[in-house]
DNA sequence: CTTGGTGCAAACATTTTGCAGCACA
DNA sequence: TGTGCTGCAAAATGTTTGCACCAAG
C-alpha cells in the first residue's frame, strides 16, 4: 500500500472492526452502521492531528462527511469501545472526555504545548517500570497510567 | 507546635493566606471573609485523606462545619485560587474538576487503587528530569505535568 | 420474529453567569 | 462611598436516559 494515497488508516480497519465485533458479540450486542461508521471515523481521525478526539468533535466531523448519527448514539458508541478497549479516555482537561485509539498505545502520553494548543502523542518507556516498582513497593500491581506534560516555546538558546 | 494537637495546618494557613490577600491585592480584588474560609478549609481538608477535593465535596465540608457559602462563590474562589497558584486542578478522572493545594508539590503525581477508590499523592522526582529531557529536544520548555497511576491490590506474591 | 438499536427530546450533573442587594478598602 | 462581592436562581455545558419506532441476527 502507498503510504501517500491517504488510506493508510485502511490497514487497521479491518482488524479493529473485528475485534470490536467480536466484543460486541460476545455480551449479545450488534455490530450495527452507527456503530461501525463511528470506529471508522475514529480510525481515520487517528491519522490526522493528534488521535486525541472529544464525542461533539466526533459527531461534527461525522456530519460534515456526510454520516447522520445522534449525539446519543456517539456517546453510547464511544462507551462500548471504551469498555472493549479499543479506545481509551485520555485526562487531559477537565472541561470534557477526550480519547483516543488505544491499539498499543495504553503506555503513552501526551505533550501539550500550551502556546499552540498542539498535543504530541510522546512515548515514555521509561515510565513503565518507575510506575510498576513504585506500585509493587506498595503491595499495588499498576494497570495503567495517564501522563501529561505542558509546555510551552522556550526563550532559551537550543544547543 | 505540638505535632498531634490537630493544628498542623496553622503553620501553613499564615503563609498562604499572605499569598491570596497579596495576589488578590494585584489585581484589585478583594479578601473577603468567603474566600478566607474558603483557602481555610482547604488548607484542612489537605491535613486529612489524600488532599484532593472537589467543588462540591468543599461545599459539604463547609457547609457542616457551619459555614454558610454559596456554591457560586465556592467555584468563583476555586479559579482564585487557580489563577493564584496556590492550588492546581489535578486530572484524575473526567466526571469532574478536582484540585489540591498546590505548595510544593506541583511535580507530585496521584497513584489511585481502583479497588478500594483510595488516591495516594507519591512523588515521581525522577519524572521531572526525563520530562524536560523530551521538551527540550522538541525546543520546548516543560511548564508542568500531570500523572496518574492506576493500580489494584496485586494477588502476585510480592517478594 | 425477538431482542437490541436508533433518534429525539427531556433529564441530569457540573460549572458559569446575570442581577439585586451587601460589604470591604 | 464606590467598586467589587455574595447569594440566588437561571443559563450553559457535557453526558445520560426514556420512549416509540426501526433493524440486526
Amino acid at each position: 500500500m502507498n503510504p501517500s494515497d491517504g488510506l493508510e488508516h485502511l490497514s487497521i480497519i479491518e482488524p479493529l472492526c473485528a475485534v470490536f465485533r467480536r466484543k460486541l458479540k460476545q455480551v449479545g450486542l450488534k455490530y450495527t452502521p452507527e456503530r461501525a461508521q463511528i470506529l471508522d471515523a475514529i480510525i481515520r481521525r487517528d491519522g490526522e492531528s493528534s488521535g486525541v478526539f472529544q464525542a461533539d468533535e466526533l459527531l461534527a466531523a461525522m456530519r460534515s462527511a456526510g454520516f447522520r448519527v445522534s449525539k446519543a448514539t456517539i456517546y453510547r458508541t464511544i462507551k462500548l469501545l471504551a469498555d472493549s478497549g479499543i479506545i481509551q479516555q485520555v485526562l487531559f482537561d477537565a472541561e470534557s472526555a477526550h480519547y483516543q485509539l488505544a491499539y498499543g498505545k495504553s503506555a503513552s502520553a501526551l505533550l501539550v504545548n500550551v502556546d499552540t494548543r498542539e498535543i504530541i502523542p510522546i512515548e515514555l518507556p521509561e515510565l513503565v517500570s518507575l510506575r510498576d516498582r513504585i506500585c509493587k513497593a506498595r503491595g499495588l500491581a499498576a494497570e495503567g497510567h495517564r501522563v501529561v506534560i505542558y509546555a510551552r516555546v522556550g526563550n532559551q538558546m537550543v544547543k
